[in-house]
DNA sequence: CTATTAATCCGAAACGTTTCGGATCGCCGT
DNA sequence: ACGGCGATCCGAAACGTTTCGGATTAATAG
């Protein structure tokens, strides 16, 4: 591996200068810059980064650490999500390392990371309203990036989509189409984005001047079919009205709605019309759903990019105030929605 | 954060004293060593991994390269393999970096990472019989531990599971239930495990004194429902002698035949005996198929271990002779496979 | 009593960068 | 002729380890 020292020797050029050169400083010749350039290919320079970090800090390494149980998400999600992070975090140089980690000890791997201080910064995907990891992280001062807003006052960047917004859209959308009993089958209660979301579909249901009825609404830990087979069925066979809509917190969850329709002989969307958000997996493209399914879409893989660069950003020392990033979804009206009309 | 000159301070021992101590050399008192390891505690310290490396030339980071097409599987088994390599290397106090690349750039991606030195070793998967990254890695004398063997003559430590002798299993079983007509559907044919189980699939024949069908074998990029679904459709609607029996390349595959059989008015085991290899993934637990499938086993999560084990015994200098380990597949009879006589 | 040896310890150099605080030199205005 | 300034360059220290080659002491052997 050639050094600086190497470099310099050819071209008897301080160490200083060499370095300096190759940061783009402005104190170095424009002609020995060029010279010092050449060298460098020439001898396939290289910098050892190790020796950079040692000085300045900086390790050229971000991580994420997700529990082993997965968490709220299944492995395509967290396989989509770090394939992006990682080939976004390559343009800008960092090497993105992943650490899994027993879920009751996801906290000790933070701590553990932290002391090592190997991390330049960390992206916490799915944030909690009040989140131990996070503050740990803020309170040690090391930068990171949040996926999914937090009610913590904590000074950091943080991405999301607007999910307020777009369970709006789903909602008013329904409303024109003159539904009047909407469920809404969505994630896990605690977290934030179905926190935002159940708030919007209360909102629209107060603004269609309609009441709010418990058990309208289910959550669930996992985001699955099951999720929405089981609630669904047990939605429609209580005896009591039947809803002739529903929200679904993402299009896995419309699946198993889809398949449990089809056991109750219900048609969609002449009988019940459907609704989900997208993150778009490949697995489950709404497009092929039968009948296509009505989708507010914001993919998975959009996400990485804006994620890294406010981690990025924050890394390079740039006020957390202009760090944030809410993305609007799309809104796609295909085939499962319909007007409250055509039903019988 | 606390430095090995912090500790020495505060003992009035020398730096050079503290780090033997705390490295385990031998020439250093035991009670000395002990008040190093408290006043270490006391103080919190960590070692600052790019001092270290910068001497050592050791990163304490191990790397995986994959294909943002995800290769030969899917994503959920790509980050079963993930996940577990991850928890692995922590074990040993190494990070684990994922390096996402477009399929066409995946040799260049080695390069770079190669010239930077920044990686203690690679974990390479699903190697194939002549694999350029193989090459690449020996060449520049880095490294690496393969999942599944190379017909290269390189010196790198391989972890496989004993694919022939899984294969020769299963068709032994077949055989002798007194199938005459066994299809095999399997991977992609340029792959090391697929090779060695056509081999085994062939002498089985032989040995049974069957002749090799062609039609009988069915290769394909991706081993999903998919490929299994039209395969044994295929094969069983050719208008000639249909097959009384599958081997299939994973469970993924006996999926797809199943859903094939049931469109086809087919009865597993009655009418048609299914084996399969199982690599565990829970979404495709065998024990829950209808009829409970037969299989060859071996946890993808096991193969974790003795790869990580390989290739830091690999960095520590052990001589390659030494490692290589090759895993036995577990075979279990299930409700899947019948004798031919039950038909009809 | 001296030479050897084993048990402990330590100083200093080295790893490859970055960066602080100048040094040098030619040129300008006065 | 002189102080000052801008453009270039450089020496040396620093980052936190590891490690080579001894130094010191006390016990043991001769």
């Amino acid at each position: 591996m050639a050094t600086l020292k190497d470099i310099s020797r050819k071209l008897s050029i301080s160490v200083t200068t060499v370095s300096r050169a190759l940061n783009g400083y402005s104190d170095v010749n424009e002609e020995t810059r060029k010279r010092i350039h050449q060298a460098a290919v020439e001898l396939n320079y290289r910098p050892n980064q190790f020796a950079r970090k040692l000085v300045t800090g900086r390790s050229g390494l971000a991580a994420m650490v997700l529990p082993d149980d997965f968490g709220i998400t299944t492995r395509e999600i967290w396989f989509e999500i770090l394939a992006g992070l990682s080939v976004e975090f390559a343009k800008h140089d960092i090497d993105f390392v992943l650490k899994v980690s027993p879920t009751d000890q996801i906290v000790n791997t933070y701590q553990r990371l932290i002391e090592r201080n190997a991390m330049d910064g960390f992206v916490v995907i799915a944030a909690l309203p009040k989140d131990e990891r996070v503050s740990l992280l803020a309170r040690n001062d090391v930068p990171l990036v949040l996926h999914g807003r937090s009610e913590q006052i904590v000074e950091c960047p943080v991405f999301d989509i607007n999910n307020y917004e777009l369970m709006l859209q789903s909602m008013q959308h329904l409303l024109e189409l003159g539904h009047r009993r909407i469920a809404f089958i969505g994630g896990p209660a605690n977290h934030g984005f179905m926190i935002d979301r159940t708030r919007a579909y209360r909102a629209a249901l107060a603004s269609g001047g309609l009441p709010f009825d418990p058990d309208y609404i289910a959550c669930g830990e996992r985001m699955t079919e099951e999720l929405g087979m089981v609630n669904s069925i047990r939605m429609c066979s209580s005896g009591g009205e039947e809803p002739t809509a529903f929200v679904c917190g993402n299009t896995m969850i419309a699946k198993g709605i889809y398949s449990a329709m089809q056991i109750l002989g219900r048609n969609i969307p002449e009988d019940v019309s459907v609704v989900a958000h997208d993150d778009a997996l490949p697995e489950y493209r709404a497009v092929d759903f039968r009948p296509a399914l009505t989708v507010t879409r914001a993919p998975l893989r959009d996400s990485s990019r804006p994620l890294v660069d406010l981690l990025v950003r924050r890394i390079r020392g740039e006020p957390v105030e202009s760090l944030t990033e809410i993305q609007e979804a799309e809104f796609l009206v295909r085939a499962s929605t319909s007007s409250i009309e055509s039903k019988a």
